[in-house]
DNA sequence: TTGACGAGCGAAATCGGTTTCGGATATAGG
DNA sequence: CCTATATCCGAAACCGATTTCGCTCGTCAA
């Protein structure tokens, strides 16, 4: 650490009075003459004054910064939306002059261990979640040490906190929609593991939605796997060997589709036009896709920052039950979505 | 913040001794009976002690914690690799229970001041500077504070500080090499503004590959442009728009690349059969690119962790000139390099 | 002229640790 | 048995800010 050069002390002593008074000066108190408060803030901005950051925080007990918890098993897909997020938040707590940290996580247990030191130590004064799990143990957490925090998505029960989410369920409602009006009827799903709760919420818009269009759920149409474009790829071979193969395909995130168009193009078939592809996230790579990937996705741009001012409102007093947002996606058309034709 | 529940007094009073003594027993001081640590270890555990982190700094003078300074102008290029590299660096930091927080940048003029705070203020003990312009004046500003810090990447004259970097200079070198090897004599270079010193090494790269393969540098097939998909179609246009125009082009990052790839298709031109392209990074999606791109890629995966585990040593005492590490990009050949046929 | 009052500032306690110094006790040596 | 030494721990200073308390003025009304 570099050693403090001009402390409240050296400025003090630079104009005879003492470390109280500039104090008071610099922090705005109004038993301070007008005269004196100018002398100190000129001095201070001469010299140069930093405030020890440790020393206020021990003496005012604000922490003044907040932790991101980065998702648990940050897949390469989970990456571009990390750095939007982290520009986000830091916009909104750098705002109040507040630190941003990451947290990041070995193991499931070590992360919970760290959290706790995170909010015990008194290094931050709350926090940020990403993509929790259904039931999270880091949310359980937050709550057991009253501490402040506001959660990237949702868990099952929702009720009681902050959150910032898109709607997952709806717009795979919505990608489906989009398929029947196609003239689709057998369409599939490739999802992620249901321990997390967007998955779960995903699946369900899909399910909603077939029951809403009339459609038979066909078990085999549902397929579970690793959440990256490999694990798309190796779905969809699954679907595509089925007896009869489904016409459309619905996929969990962007990253998933570009592994399905991949499995589709070995096949011989053309995305879009033999088999449609409907992604989730809006990725900007997805429109350099073979072909150029449909998809529904998310006002991404200021999640980061609603984030940040949300917890900055809880930390402030604010009831969490007042911070819930859910966002909506929108379906962005490009080259995988094809009327049906019945060809195939 | 979570107020304090448990602190060095309440230990000291379940205990029946003082605090002076509880803390030198958790320090691991040689003057404390063994039994004595025992008692006050198991105690600290039971009660669940959480040194605050304030008073300890405070105290000792170490910040315990490093700032990660985000690309000035992050463009969604950017992002993918800010992940990676936060999660690396909080790794090296975790190791030994500092923390990793995040500067970001509203303005150049901001960031300076930011930084000075978070240096003087004694937030952090040290910071990593990524992609640096060719006279960073954060460097400088580092510098002035003595302020322990690595850069990733480098800059015009990088001998005495640390840093760690991808030879731009011989990835582009590589490139050229390999295209003229597939008998490509017209090679061009979409690249970014030069202000970036890894836009410059990487132009270097390719004006040096061009001349020791005794070929002719041509001015208009050194397009700067904007540092994204959209700067590299609009660049990509007005190669194909010349008169002359190039058979093959090596372009700055693989975002870029993709940029190229789609003003090819436009045309009606193939990639890698019509025009080669070669893109830099080894970004994963480059392989759903229509077609997969060629790209150099980089050994990523522990960039984050090698620069905090240099920033620490640096931090240690460690002389600076002694982490100087620079890494070789590989040819990854997918399907956007050919041979040159004399139809084009 | 004096007492009350308010403005402006100094002095000192405080936050929760770390670290130095010195004292008390136990052990060893003569 | 008495002193020298090592061992272990208590007491207190200290880090650099914030904040409370109270003193000292000057001002004004009685």
């Amino acid at each position: 650490m570099v050693k403090q050069t001009v402390g409240l002390k050296t400025l003090a002593a630079h104009l005879n009075v003492t470390v109280g008074t500039v104090s008071r000066a610099l922090n705005g108190y109004s038993d301070i003459s007008e005269a004196t408060r100018l002398r100190v803030l000129r001095a201070a901005d001469e010299l140069g004054y930093r405030p020890n950051h440790a020393a206020r925080r021990l003496s005012t007990g604000v922490a003044e910064a907040v932790a991101y918890v980065m998702p648990q098993y940050s897949s390469s897909i989970s990456q571009p939306f990390v750095g939007q997020l982290l520009k986000g938040l830091g916009e909104a707590v750098a705002k109040r002059g507040w630190d941003l940290l990451v947290a990041h996580a070995d193991s499931a247990k070590d992360e919970l261990n760290h959290l706790d030191r995170l909010v015990r130590s008194g290094r931050v004064g709350g926090l940020v979640i990403s993509r929790p799990a259904k039931n999270d143990p880091r949310i359980r957490l937050m709550r057991s040490l009253k501490c402040p925090f506001v959660v990237h998505g949702r868990t099952a029960d929702c009720r009681d906190y902050a959150w910032y989410d898109v709607d997952g369920a709806d717009a795979f409602h919505t990608a489906v929609d989009h398929l029947v009006t196609l003239g689709h009827g057998r369409i599939a799903f490739v999802g992620a593991p249901l321990q997390y709760q967007f998955a779960q919420d995903r699946l369900n818009g899909y399910r909603a939605a077939l029951e809403q269009n009339g459609l038979r759920a066909v078990p085999e149409f549902v397929q579970i796997t690793e959440f990256s474009d490999d694990g798309g790829e190796l779905a969809t071979n699954v679907l595509l060997d089925l007896d009869q193969p489904p016409s459309a395909i619905v996929c969990i995130s962007d990253m998933v589709a570009l592994g399905a168009l991949a499995a589709i193009r070995a096949r011989g078939l053309t995305p879009g036009r033999d088999i449609s592809v409907i992604g989730y996230d809006g990725l900007k790579v997805g429109q350099h896709a073979n072909p150029p990937l449909t998809t529904m996705a998310q006002p991404q741009v200021h999640a980061g920052r609603r984030l940040g001012d949300i917890l900055l409102a809880i930390i402030d007093g604010g009831d969490p039950r007042d911070y819930q947002d859910l966002q909506k996606a929108h379906l962005l058309r490009r080259k995988t979505d094809g009327a049906f034709e019945q060809t195939t």
